[in-house]
DNA sequence: TAAAAAATAAGTATAAATACTTAGTTTTGA
DNA sequence: TCAAAACTAAGTATTTATACTTATTTTTTA
């Protein structure tokens, strides 16, 4: 028997995969948590085999999680759920720890074949994540694979940051990305102008876009702001 | 006994809620679809009481698909599902002929309530639609509950374009958005720079917005894109 | 506590966006 | 078919963003 956590913010998803669960002999539900703290607690204390894990979720995200608990090294494993098929997500979960990534609309069968897998050991990881890592690898980022275990707690910032902005860099970004102007975020920085935009500049360079929306739309890609 | 298909493209969301469902002795889940085209002819034959629809999914939005189908005077009763508290959706939702609005998130006892209430033929709106609707009224804005029937076609124009913004502004806009700037967008188009530069002004000045990044929060937050 | 990192802010230039107006041409719908 | 709407594109002016560099001060942290 396969004991399964169900983090999720959303019930019906929760009760969805529960339902699926019940149907088959193997596994069974033995906790559900609706958000990230919850889960941390649920997990340490009822140790399931595999913890299905909602990336977005309010508060802490999924993938927070993931790396807060892999560092008290639990037997647990676990599977990401997203809504999004996106490459940074998946590959944010390989870089948390994640055993699998999931998407919410796959289908049952994927959805077994992956708890299956995960269940003996191995990784699973929806979509065509081989490509994904070519292309991640082929453009020069760094995907190293390092599961957690580094001795400081740099990753955690990592995670949140791919772009290692800067805390002022990243309060300008979303600032300039709400519309504001330089101006506008001096002012409510009590900042030079000349000083946001040097910030600006700097995030635009280290996030590689040439303006504003690039911007806007490269910060969303990443999950980097709501 | 209170018929209902499903129209959802995440399968965990659709059995989740069948899970729940089938709790029910009074409630039966007659039929599932996972897009608008399939739930279009799904209603259409089996005529449930009420069919509880995704906002957000390929192809055609669950708004889109309400509105389509109240074209065809069915007595079938809407429910929609969204992720998003969004005062827009829950508009659109209203204005399309929805009955009820309800989020993924919402409690089991809340769900139950909004079908029962819908199911008699009242109206459900999770979280305080009445305020959204006296903002929205106070702002000046018509929100007309005027429930499609409208002799011409033009409410599915509305729907999908809240500003009235031309093909050409619409086209506009969503490369605007992308970041693409005036330059590259005349390019494309095969226009001068400074028609592009019109076409922004205008659609800017419809929208109410005073740059492009506003413009595509705006955007974003009327679902005109993705 | 010294060195590294971050935050501050100025200079200099260019490109792009914003804020309009006017006006000719093309499409479209009643 | 003919008026309205949409598309086109120019003019003019101002503001803002982008693209850097240099350099001082402040904060972190090893």
């Amino acid at each position: 028997m396969i004991n399964i956590v169900l983090v999720d913010d959303h019930f019906m998803v929760r009760d969805g995969i529960r339902a699926i669960l019940e149907e088959e002999d193997d596994y069974q539900v033995v906790g559900e948590a609706s958000n990230g703290k919850d889960a941390i607690q649920l997990v340490k204390s009822i140790k399931p085999d595999i913890a299905i894990c909602d990336i977005r979720m309010p508060e802490m995200s999924g993938i927070e999680m993931v790396q807060k608990m892999l560092k008290k090294k639990l037997s647990t494993r676990f599977v990401m759920l997203s809504m999004h098929d996106s490459d940074e997500y998946i590959l944010q979960s390989i870089n948390a720890g994640a055993d699998g990534y999931l998407l919410k609309g796959a289908s049952k069968e994927e959805f077994m074949k992956a708890l299956s897998i995960v269940s003996k050991g191995g990784k699973y990881f929806s979509g065509d994540v081989s490509s994904i890592l070519v292309r991640k690898i082929k453009s020069g980022d760094d995907v190293s694979l390092h599961n957690t275990k580094s001795d400081d707690g740099s990753v955690e910032e990592k995670i949140k940051n791919p772009f290692d902005l800067t805390k002022r860099e990243n309060q300008i970004l979303r600032l300039a990305i709400s519309g504001k102007t330089n101006k506008d975020i001096a002012e409510e920085l009590n900042i030079s102008r000349r000083t946001t935009e040097v910030h600006r500049f700097n995030l635009m360079k280290k996030m590689g876009v040439k303006n504003a929306l690039e911007l806007s739309n490269k910060a969303r890609e990443y999950g980097m702001i709501s």
